[in-house]
DNA sequence: CGTATGTTTGAGCGGGCTCAAACGCCGTGG
DNA sequence: CCACGGCGTTTGAGCCCGCTCAAACATACG
């Protein structure tokens, strides 16, 4: 590690994880210098479906939905994003999705042009983007045979494990759920009658424990992937 | 356009649509170097999900879907690929997706490593690739809620109107399935039945036209877009 | 003409949605 | 301290869409 790193990025949590994981002294310091630290509070907006996309991210704690309004007037969660994800849409003029803060959550945001302009200089960095966008890609094919096909009990546990996978899980299985029950079920396509239903079948089957509203502790993790097929 | 365009390159069907589309003579050059034309006829496979995804591809003509294998002996078509779509996967070393051809199809076959090579050496084409990729994604999110809300009626009509768009048509709207009936079943997350059954509505409602098993006549594209949402 | 494959049609069932109400958690103010 | 109200969650009852199972029908190909 060049002993040139920008101090905020040296200290950054999401170092080694995110864009600027594996780029080198001087496309690192080109990264820095275009980027500016952002804190969004709970519920707060990134960016509104229609908007001007003028900036992209990475993000460095906390979790985001990336949501996306339907004509009837229903939501769908189409993404999650967890510590060092990209945020935003390079090339699109106008972003589609609406972007909140779930928690608490910083960002290193970045100007969309800067950013572009960036990618010329620094092929390096494109590919790494590159990279990342296509393993988001992947995630994304991954949820769609769930989302088709799976029953609500098989839904239900996948997001269970997705979850305790890339949020920060204590060493017993315990952590907070970054969605409510309402967001759950905007991410699964279900109603919030069916997460809850579900949540308290698997809580009675002694697969889970609830701890308040936002603890869960997975009990029998095993069983869930089973479940979740 | 430079002169020295390879032969294969000027003549080809998906020129201006592929990854190929924008590159200079030399990047172009070097592609063309790496690359092999390769014949599908239809059903035959491209690669087989698990397989080490040694080779990625420029699609010249036809439709190919990508398909994913469910643990519960399920099927999912996770995209559908059209000329000038790329195929595969880069960085992955073993394909999670299983790619087959729905009609004989033509494409421009590049080992993977080589082409990895070539986006270092040739980093606008890296570039292109990025934009493409993220063009996909965005494409596939555009799919989710679909998948996960919407009613059966809307998901057909939705991708009427989707193969309308992508596939060669006609002037009086008229072409030819690329799916078949239990393709569009596993596209769509719904039972053959049902996706017969909203076909035969469809033609019944006189918003389509059938004629034969995979000719389709668009008489009402507007309705179809207000039923798919 | 016969067989295989794909498509259509029918009958019945069940999972998840809808509508509705009760319950619990928590911040606020009296 | 408790009362109050708002919001998220849970629970219940009934209904409808899409799945399942089954059989007839159409199409392609030998």
């Amino acid at each position: 590690m060049p002993s040139d790193l920008p101090p905020r990025c040296a200290a950054c949590a999401a170092r080694g994880m995110a864009l600027c994981d594996g780029l080198g002294g001087a496309a690192l310091a080109a990264l820095h210098d275009i980027g500016r630290r952002r804190r969004l509070s709970a519920g707060q907006a990134f960016g509104w479906s229609g908007d001007p996309a003028s900036h992209c991210a990475n993000l460095v704690s906390g979790v985001l939905k990336v949501s996306r309004l339907e004509a009837d007037g229903g939501v769908q969660i189409v993404g999650l994003l967890y510590p060092g994800d990209f945020v935003g849409a390079l090339f699109a003029e106008r972003s589609v999705d609406t972007i909140a803060a779930l928690s608490d959550a910083d960002l290193c945001v970045y100007p969309r042009p800067a950013l572009e302009a960036l990618l010329v200089r620094h092929p390096a960095a494109g590919r790494l983007l590159l990279r990342r966008t296509m393993a988001t890609l992947a995630e994304v094919r991954r949820w769609m045979p769930m989302l088709a096909r799976a029953r609500a009990e098989a839904r239900v546990a996948a997001l269970l494990l997705d979850m305790a996978r890339r949020g920060e899980v204590a060493g017993d299985a315990t952590f907070r759920l970054p969605l409510s029950r309402a967001a759950m079920a905007e991410a699964l396509g279900l109603a919030v009658e069916t997460v809850s239903r579900h949540m308290t079948a698997f809580q009675q089957g002694e697969l889970i424990a609830l701890s308040g509203l936002r603890g869960v502790r997975l009990l029998d993790p095993v069983r869930l992937a089973e479940i979740a097929g």
